[in-house]
DNA sequence: ACATTAAGTGATT
DNA sequence: AATCACTTAATGT
């Protein structure tokens, strides 16, 4: 705690997370944050790794997976972008538990580490963080409400798109680099069912495809 | 040219 | 919508 703010963790605070405004709170953050890079397609965070360190995204996008345990399957969550940080971390790292997911760096990836210890002193000391940590739950738990409703009527199309656009946004790019058959497992599905879908979306002028490869229109 | 891997199809449940 | 059994097409060696 004796460390120095990092002048560059403020001033990427000050960009990309307006919304903790507290001069305070963004000292101690630049106090104690950590900046990381990596690779798009460098794993993040494993299944079963104490969480030590909160992300806040600040470029690059980070894919977060759940474990399937009975078959080889993981299941596609949702992809994190800059301004975005993992709710996950704040339920694991608030009883210190491992890890339920996997996080991998979608594309090249810069973020804020924060020390889990000070999430929890926060949310008492700072009103901008509660909100903001209050915030990012309540915007993932929409998503995933929506996810499960697809899930339960059976619109495979619907999520089969969702994931589209957000990939696409996730590689900031319009075309798509990846297999029927990662699609199918990233979203539990039949490889078949994902080329067949896939198929209509093209016929409808929604996509164009080719092989590993899928463009947005 | 041959083997491998991705994608497309139709039938069945 | 999943699974099976093939077929067809694209790519790598």
């Amino acid at each position: 705690m004796s460390s120095q703010a990092n002048p560059q963790i403020f001033q990427l605070l000050h960009k990309h997370y307006p919304d903790i405004s507290e001069l305070k709170l963004q000292e101690e953050i630049a106090a104690v944050g950590q900046i990381f890079h990596f690779k798009a397609g460098e794993r993040i965070m494993d299944f079963g790794s104490y969480i030590k360190l909160v992300p806040l995204v600040i470029s690059g996008s980070i894919k977060v997976v759940r474990e399937d345990q009975e078959r080889d399957n993981e299941l596609f969550l949702y992809f994190l972008g800059a301004g975005d940080t993992c709710s996950m971390s704040f339920s694991c790292c608030m009883k210190n538990k491992v890890s339920d997911i996997r996080t991998t760096a979608e594309d090249d990836t810069t973020l804020i580490g924060i020390p889990v210890k000070y999430v929890d002193q926060w949310m008492m000391k700072y009103q901008t963080w509660k909100s903001f940590v209050m915030n990012s739950y309540d915007l993932r738990m929409q998503e995933l409400v929506q996810t499960i409703d697809n899930i339960v009527f059976h619109k495979l199309d619907d999520r089969l798109f969702d994931y589209l656009k957000k990939k696409s946004v996730a590689n900031s790019s319009n075309i798509i680099h990846t297999t029927h058959q990662d699609i199918a497992n990233d979203l539990n599905a039949s490889r078949e069912g994902i080329s067949r879908i896939l198929k209509q979306f093209e016929k409808m002028n929604r996509i164009s495809l080719g092989r590993n490869k899928i463009e947005l229109l």
